[in-house]
DNA sequence: CTGAAAGCGCTTACAG
DNA sequence: CTGAAAGCGCTTACAG
């Protein structure tokens, strides 16, 4: 009935047939569906005539049919981590490719006006950097999503400071080894969501108190709103002399307001940042900075993601130590 | 069957019996068939008791029937815009959202080894900045993706600088003004795709060229091989007093450059940027730069897809002049 | 070891 | 003006 000038994309009724077999089979061949036990012959032959047709499984009709959506929608927060960022995902997307889904970014503005993505994607799982608001777990709820990471359900929710302590600690014990004594820790403004800066700064005042430091001051940073100039001022006047920023950008609003003070870079205040952006290389003075082996990252998220959708227990602890130091002139 | 104490998502099924109509009216309620006039009260009721229920159509079973999905695709490139594209994403999901549809952003990269995303969620459109490579239309044609942006099938392009003209025009004449007459463009390194810096640099040569100066010689300029402090010596050499640079990390690293090289900015070299980004404000000096109505672009990209989708004719030309200038100390 | 059949939740001609 | 029915392309018990 199908108009013949018409590129009609294969189903898989179409390989059934030019293969022989029953629509049933191609899908127990091309899913491997545990417990059929198909002939080596007859699967080769699917194999060989979906392939010969372009054969693509209809996305639609399997999440409708089979109660699953095979998607992963990660919501990215709208924070100041673009460049490294991407590498995490793409390393994430390649482990979750492999175990059959699809990963979808989001990012979810804290002023949004449009509707979350999971309203009409029906992920199989929404996973998230921060603990969702409550009013986003309802919406989930309401949309029927099965799985959420983290877990507002469970009473501890996992904590992401496991996948993201080694930087920090880092850039504590540089400025310990290169003589300061009084650290401080700068941040990005609390506008923010304040997620992994909390993380960040938890690890590296572990690490502080680990080296017989007093605890690290907490600042925000911030060049727009005069904060950095302030924190210069006062880092000086309480003797601070070492600074551990949260990222680059921070650690480059600090580093401008010092030079503006006239507080000499690295002499009277060494700051470190966090990310080795492009930023940190280009800066004047470059920025020391702490550089993340993205893909381990990248494939511990993809790893949680997968545990959580099939119901396996989540790791209690993480060896992602691959953070290394990369020395500029600003320490 | 099905057990009770699963809180089951309402179906249009469920919303028909409780408004004591078929199931076909409730489609037609709720997506407003054209050519169906239902009375006023049962469309009442119907909407009443969807509400009630809280029900959601199943975007699966939606695609599956109606044959479309109602997602747009927007394929990103890995372009160092990111503050900026936020904003415009941002505006484009409302304007399509108000049209039924749903952006969902896929960040491509060139050296990629994960499947592109329209493999699995069949969009109605795949949107790009940058026209595709071969090898993508060919992968988006066999997965039966029915309109691609910019379109391969079409002669000529559509000409992506209609949309960024306004920048480059205004860096331009902000040299000119301040006394410069011989100026330079600024790129980004060549493994980029250079689609928007190429579109960028042609709307600045064009207007050099309408205020009568000599076309603008196009440098890369990068921190990090080196090109900057070549560029910045040549310039200096061939007498080049005013450089409109790419965006803000270009001329960032071109100040910097001329800051190493003991070139005075601005006196003898004025740097301005574009997109206004925060190290725009934070980079010592602080540079100028171009600030971008991004709503203004949302919409208009929005407006294109739409187009694309319904069939109707492209604009011609544009007239998002929401550019402003933003000036600093780097001119 | 393999296949016939029901069903997922919608849309959309079509018939009244 | 409204509804009964077919069908989109899969998955998955179930029966042989």
């Amino acid at each position: 009935m199908s108009d013949a000038s018409t590129p009609r994309r294969p189903t898989a009724t179409d390989v059934a047939r030019a293969a022989g077999v029953s629509r049933a089979t191609v899908g127990f061949v091309l899913n491997q569906t545990p417990g059929k036990t198909i002939s080596r012959s007859t699967s080769e032959r699917v194999r060989d005539e979906a392939a010969r047709l372009g054969y693509r499984p209809n996305g639609a009709a399997r999440t409708l049919a089979g109660g699953r959506s095979r998607i992963v929608l990660l919501v990215l927060p709208d924070w100041p981590m673009e460049h490294t960022l991407r590498d995490y995902v793409e390393e994430a997307a390649l482990v979750l490719e492999d175990a059959g889904y699809s990963l979808v970014t989001h990012t979810r503005r804290s002023d949004g006006r449009t509707r979350p993505l999971w309203e009409s994607l029906h992920p199989d799982i929404v996973f998230g950097f921060a603990p969702f608001a409550p009013d986003e777990v309802a919406s989930m709820r309401d949309c029927g999503i099965p799985k959420i990471f983290p877990d507002p359900a469970r009473g501890e929710p996992f904590d992401i400071s496991l996948a993201v302590s080694a930087g920090p600690r880092l850039q504590v014990q540089h400025l310990y080894d290169r003589g300061c004594r009084s650290l401080a820790y700068a941040t990005w403004a609390p506008a923010r969501p304040p997620f992994l800066a909390e993380a960040r700064h938890r690890a590296a005042q572990a690490h502080a108190h680990s080296l017989g430091l007093p605890p690290l001051g907490l600042r925000n940073t911030d060049h727009r709103d005069g904060s950095a100039d302030l924190a210069v001022r006062e880092w000086r006047d309480t003797g601070v002399t070492g600074v551990a920023a949260f990222n680059d950008e921070v650690a480059a609003a600090a580093v401008g307001a010092a030079v503006r003070a006239g507080i000499r870079v690295p002499e009277e205040l060494a700051v470190i940042g966090h990310d080795d952006t492009p930023l940190a290389a280009m800066f004047v003075p470059s920025l020391s900075s702490i550089h993340f082996s993205t893909t381990a990252l990248g494939r511990f998220f993809a790893d949680l993601a997968l545990r959580e959708l099939d119901g396996r227990p989540l790791p209690r602890r993480e060896a992602t130590e691959n953070a290394t130091l990369v020395r500029r002139e600003s320490t």
